[in-house]
RNA sequence: GGGCCACUAGCUCAAUUGGCAGAGCAAGCGACUCUUAAUCGCUAGGUUCAAGGUUCGAGUCCUUGGUGGCCCA
């Protein structure tokens, strides 16, 4: 039957209802119970206590004068029971007029039936509101991807599986913020709309302020002004927060996405990694149980200590390119195209490392490794190893191949700063769009001291793919990005 | 950005070599007081993603476009 014929046939029903003097869409409904409290209090045997509950009808089974409805509530499921006997044949009769997906309120006794299910036999039936459009299959839930994404609630509606994995979000995040607050961290909140959008290399949104008439960036990242705070004389922070890049959409990309940024004071970028290491499997044990997860056909393990593998000797090892011997851009941007890499005459060293880094390197990052120690060039806002020229102390953490977490010890030197501000400034005018814009309040900021810092960026939907267990970036967001219908 | 694949009833899916567009669920009518993917009988429901083309004839072949998926850059 045709959707508009569906819900033509609802909207007859929602008038017969009200014919009746039923209020199809009443102010409120006090129930006694969930329907997961209820289901636990059906006793084995006999009647036992009253409970009103109240959901969405999920199935109906007419059987003459008795009718089973299931109903759902965001606790879980129990089943109703309807006679005609107790009702009357009146009210019995309206529930002609209830369709799938309607909720209603019921109150009764629950018993268990022969089979065992949990069941409330209702003296009553309220109308709580009438849906006017039919829900997904019953059986096979929403199965097309693009509808899952678009109408999020209709697989939320059909597929036990979203549910989950939203709840996983949900406690992961819950768990992130315990995590941080237990060790004396402050949360704290920095602007969405900044006036230089740096921190991280990516093309940012631009958007315009009309009163006072001036161009504005949404953030990239949060790096700069939580360092603002470090200086502030906060020695532990962090920011759970939605950031923005103006990039691709895909299974990989959402140009939003949530990323928690933390910093800390007369700490390191080993501290980091012992605060990564502690939080992901703290993670997984408090929401999954476990510290293995099954992602695809491999099994993840997230207990820590989890390797740790200097740049140099990974892309070494597997490509046989080692760029510290290589000082000049041209040699390694011929040793670079040899290994297969496509490369384009303007690129920089950092960039070119970077390419042999994705290509060769982090595929094979399937349990959690620690990449550390990059160069310079790819790293402007991270302190220089002391003993090794031309490297940083910096990480990135990798999990089923995809970077989770990035941190470094900050460079805290202000006259190192702005220098490397003005490296990346001639990258960009060279052409790349990515390069570090140079923030002046930052520097001015920085030259008014700050400690030895460890900071750390931690891609929340990132993580979650891996606790998860799935592969696309739009499983785990709920309303991902998506192109327009144009119908 | 490139390659491959998909798009058919509200939902889940069929349709042989190019030959009358189908089923299940959901819906309507009827039977049925322990069913639970209830069961049984009957009924209705289609711009086959869009536009164009080839053909006596297109869901199927060709072109362009749209959306999504997978892989690659």
């Amino acid at each position: 039957m045709a959707e508009d014929d569906l819900i033509a046939l609802r909207k007859e029903k929602l008038e017969r209802l009200r014919a009746r003097g039923i209020d199809p869409y009443p102010h409120r409904f006090s129930r006694s119970h969930t329907a997961a409290e209820a289901a636990a209090l059906a006793p084995e045997d006999g009647t036992g206590p009253e409970a009103t509950v109240a959901g969405r009808i999920t199935g109906k089974r007419k059987m003459g004068k008795r009718t089973f409805l299931d109903l759902r509530d965001g606790s879980g499921q129990i089943q109703i029971s309807l006679t005609q006997d107790v009702l009357g044949e009146d009210a019995y009769a309206m529930l002609k007029e209830l369709d799938l997906a309607d909720f209603i309120g019921v109150q009764g006794s629950l018993f268990r039936t022969k089979t065992g299910e949990a069941t409330v036999a209702a003296d009553n039936l309220t109308v709580l509101a009438k849906a006017l459009r039919p829900p997904p299959e019953k059986y096979h839930g929403l199965q097309d991807v693009e509808s899952r994404y678009r109408y999020r609630y209709l697989d939320l509606m059909a597929n036990e599986e979203a549910r989950r994995i939203f709840e996983l979000r949900s406690k992961t995040i819950s768990t992130v913020r315990r995590y941080l607050d237990d060790q004396g961290y402050l949360e704290v909140e920095t602007p969405i709309l900044v006036g230089t959008a740096g921190g991280a290399a990516a093309k940012p949104f631009v958007t315009h302020h009309n009163a006072l008439d001036r161009d504005f960036f949404l953030r990239v990242s949060l790096e700069l002004h939580l360092k603002r705070l470090v200086i502030g004389g906060f020695d532990r922070v962090y920011e759970l927060g939605r950031i923005f890049r103006n990039e691709g959409v895909s299974t990989k990309y959402n140009p939003e996405f949530t990323l928690i940024e933390l910093y800390e004071a007369y700490a390191d970028y080993d501290r980091m990694m012992e605060i990564l290491e502690g939080l992901v499997a703290t993670i997984a044990r408090d929401v999954l149980g476990s510290t293995k997860v099954q992602v695809g056909d491999q099994t993840i393990d997230l207990s820590p200590p989890w390797p740790r593998l200097p740049l140099r000797e990974a892309i070494r090892e597997r490509c046989g390119v080692d760029f510290m011997a290589l000082s000049d851009v041209e040699s390694l941007r011929k040793a670079t195209a040899d290994t297969g890499v496509h490369v384009e005459a303007e690129w920089g060293r950092g960039k070119l490392i970077d390419e042999l880094l994705t290509a060769h390197v982090e595929p094979h990052l399937q349990q959690p490794t620690f990449m550390t120690d990059y160069p310079v060039e790819l790293s402007p806002l991270a302190k220089r190893k002391a003993d090794e020229a031309g490297l940083v102390e910096r990480f990135e953490a990798f999990i089923c191949g995809r970077e989770v977490a990035n941190a470094f010890t900050e460079l805290n030197d202000p006259i190192d700063q702005r220098e490397r501000f003005e490296e990346q400034a001639r990258l960009r005018a060279a052409g790349d769009e990515e390069a570090e814009v140079a923030d002046e309040d930052f520097l001015v900021a920085l030259e008014h001291g700050m400690p030895p810092t460890g900071g750390m960026g931690i891609g929340i939907d990132r993580l979650l793919m891996v606790i998860a267990g799935v592969s696309s970036i739009r499983e785990v967001i709920l309303f991902p990005a998506l192109r327009d219908l144009n119908d």
